[in-house]
DNA sequence: CTTTGGATTTAGATTAATCTAAATATGTTA
DNA sequence: TAACATATTTAGATTAATCTAAATCCAAAG
């Protein structure tokens, strides 16, 4: 049952495969490839030594799935990722464009002996600042259905509890308006961007 | 001027390479391999690389020396090494026998951004943990030569400023017994350990 | 001045992760 | 059902970092 390390890419494949399967359907190699920004072969490559290792199911041409190991594991860094967003937002005051950036290196690193040093200042907290709920410690992970801003109809009040976006440049749009989670807002009308 | 970004594997060198040039004359390549726990051709490599890279100069079978590239690497790896150990036990109440082995891997990884803003939250401090100084963002560091322990005559009264071992039995050994900076002791009689 | 033991380098191999170019499979569309 | 476009895999190369075994250098002792 023992997790022996394994490597930051092999991390970063098992997050993307866990992402694209929580997106629906099946997981391709080029969505793979595109959601990492490495050519189609090297996915290829990277998935036979994901299944050798025994942490996706694979048949050749048909896609990956995360098996209950690989599932785990990538809600172990998903855990450390979530958690150092808020840790720097909220310990370091730093601006929430720029956390997942500096957690997305820092997942890979950091000691269970740290994950649970910031999760009690934290609070044990059950969300990031983008509002994507943080796995506990034993893989658990609530995943509430929440309604897109663009189903909202003109006039309806609600709470904005996700932002699903990472990119820096539109959050640094977003948080002056006031659009970030657990804000309190009035659709007036509806704009395309 | 600008400082390419460069791997962990070279950023340790750099370290190890600064670290033996403190503690006396010429740097060889199996000082360098035992630093490092690697086989001496592996060092042999590596100085090629750092050689090629302008970070060292190096004369076949004669050691190495880091250029004044080199050194600004080595003192910003060192900086965040320190300033890190510092935080985690300032802020995040980790036991002092382990910051350093964490801070060995995050180290590596932190932005400048972060490296400030902890900088900042400790109030710009000027030694970690273990009493060593931390270099400046301008490369600084103040080398203050402090008295052995062992020169200390019976009798005599000290204030410890720094404790050199960074493993983590000897320091659980070392804690307890109040051995660690700006502690205040009085020498009563000599032991081997 | 020669020998010799330890340090250093060279030679050659390995592993993880990547790439491009070429071959092959899949599934949709005519 | 045959052809085609696209996805996928294979083939082969590259780079960083490491290793072991073998060759070579150097400096110290006789």
């Amino acid at each position: 049952m023992e997790g022996r390390p394994v490597s930051e890419a092999v991390e970063d494949y098992l997050k993307a495969i866990y992402r694209l399967e929580q997106r629906g359907g099946k997981v391709t190699t080029k969505a793979l490839a595109v959601a990492l920004d490495v050519a189609a072969p090297s996915a290829t490559a990277m998935i036979k030594r994901l299944h050798a290792m025994r942490l996706v199911r694979y048949t050749r041409y048909h896609g990956v799935a995360l098996t209950a190991a690989g599932k785990q594991m990538a809600l172990e860094v998903i855990r450390h990722h979530r958690l150092l967003e808020l840790y720097l937002v909220e310990a370091l005051g730093l601006p929430w464009d720029q956390v997942h950036e500096e957690a997305e290196r820092l997942e890979h690193v950091i000691s269970e002996e740290l994950e649970e040093r910031i999760a009690e200042r934290l609070g044990h907290p059950v969300a990031d600042p983008h509002g994507d709920p943080i796995p506990t410690k034993e893989g658990e992970v609530e995943q509430p259905a929440y309604l897109p801003l663009s189903e909202l109809s003109p006039g309806a009040a609600a709470i904005i509890k996700r932002v699903l976006d990472q990119d820096p440049a539109k959050l640094r749009y977003l948080g002056p308006l006031g659009l970030f989670p657990e804000a309190r807002v009035t659709l007036l009308e509806k704009a395309p961007f």
